[in-house]
RNA sequence: CGAGUCAGCCGGAUAAUCGCUGCCUGUGACGAAAAUGAUCAGGGGGAGGAAAGUCCGGGCUCCACAGGGCAGGGUGCCAGCUAACGGCUGGGAGGCGAAAGCCUACGACAAGUGCAGCAGAGAGAAGACCGCCAACUUUCGAGUUGGUAAGGGUGAAAGGGUGCGGUAAGAGCGCACCGGGCCACUGGUAACAGUUGGUUGCAAGGUAAACUCCACCCGGAGCAAGACCAAAUAGGGUUCCUUAUGGCGUGGCCCACGUUGGAACCGGGUAGGUUGCUUGAGCCUAGGAGCGAUCCUAGGCCUAGACGAAUGAUUAUCUAUUACAGAACCCGGCUUAUAGGCUGACUCACUCA
């Protein structure tokens, strides 16, 4: 049976993994949802959030709206391919139903997914950064990377 | 039962499934080993009454600092509590309410300066518009001069109130009572109070969240504080080695100095990491002191410590759509938001007995 868990190797950890997917991304959107997405060379999905506190002004609802999309990419994360995923919000969201935000979150990584996919052999723009972004990544957990590469 | 006042409490529950996090127990990958402890399994923890606003006060940390003053800011009836406070408790005074009860920056305007629209004759050691009274004049309509704050009128406010005497008319002008000021006395730690005594005809009102004066208090910045470890072929210093009495630059040339390779050591320190980080002015129970805030004693307990940021989602049941809302170094307060519900004490009205 498959896991469905979601430690922190599935989640962008540093402000270094937020920039690089910054930098050129493929895009997907929604009434009150931005993703922003690239592939990476590590094995598996990755998921950062970012929710403005311009756009969604409690903290209680921010919570709620990180809670809604880090679920979601739990349930689905098998579906995917090996992408980093940001997620930015547009205003109005703190208004929306958990069901309803859910129903869009599950649309919206099957979309995602397929338009990554013609753009993994695209010639990358920024030869250093990913390289040094895979040994970094991996270095806390395994060892018998970091000689190899 | 109705209307109301005060005080306190709860802030969805249960079950199933899939997840997050740090703690404990076991497992023990990688490693020669030790150490570190990956991974997996199990156990038991895991947001609030306001976690919020950041409005006050402290602890803690770093910086500054002989002592004192000025400036600036804050507080402002009295006493107490407290680590401290602009907080709380008790008391006084004033105000609101039928009552329970509630509200109040509540020091000084006789240190000085300032301010007060409109109305009104006059707004401060004031003032004569109408009226009243006297004298004079008179064309008998009234006019002029003076006196007068009792009456009218204006205004938020017109220099105590009522009565009697008094007077040309009046007036604290005099007297009685009431009110006020001052000095005693008594009670109270004090603010303050008084069926107390004496004295004073009462004289210069309001406003200090106006300047100001008086008394007391205040060094600055904040956990992104601070401390530690520490990558990069970012970069600094010292010594040694060698190509090498080398190359390049300064220089007429030598010497000399700078620069160029490698190694070792040293300190500073970016990314990043560790720590600060939860045992604390802590909570619960019992007893005691005190009207109370609070304090003392004894026993017991450990109750979130994350860091792109953990408590969620789905389903079912409970009338079930659920308020305000999310810890970020920690405490004590204040203020503001809050669906629904519970408990106790008290006041008033009605009915019944």
């Amino acid at each position: 049976m498959e896991s469905f868990s979601f430690g922190r190797e599935l989640r962008l950890l540093t402000p270094s993994h937020y920039s690089r997917i910054f930098q050129e991304p493929a895009r997907a959107a929604t009434p009150y949802f931005t993703l922003l997405a690239k592939p990476n060379d590590i094995g598996r999905p990755r998921l950062g959030l970012t929710v403005a506190k311009k756009r969604c002004k409690l903290a209680c609802q921010r919570n709620r709206i990180k809670r809604l999309a880090r679920e979601s990419f739990r349930l689905n994360q098998h579906k995917l391919d090996n992408i980093d995923i940001v997620l930015m919000v547009k205003s109005g969201v703190d208004e929306q139903s958990n069901a309803e935000l859910t129903q869009q979150l599950n649309k919206m990584w099957r979309k995602l997914n397929e338009r990554c996919k013609p753009g993994a052999p695209k010639p990358k723009p920024f030869k250093k950064r990913p390289a040094k972004n895979v040994k970094k990544a991996n270095s806390p957990q395994k060892r018998d990377n970091t000689p190899r590469s």
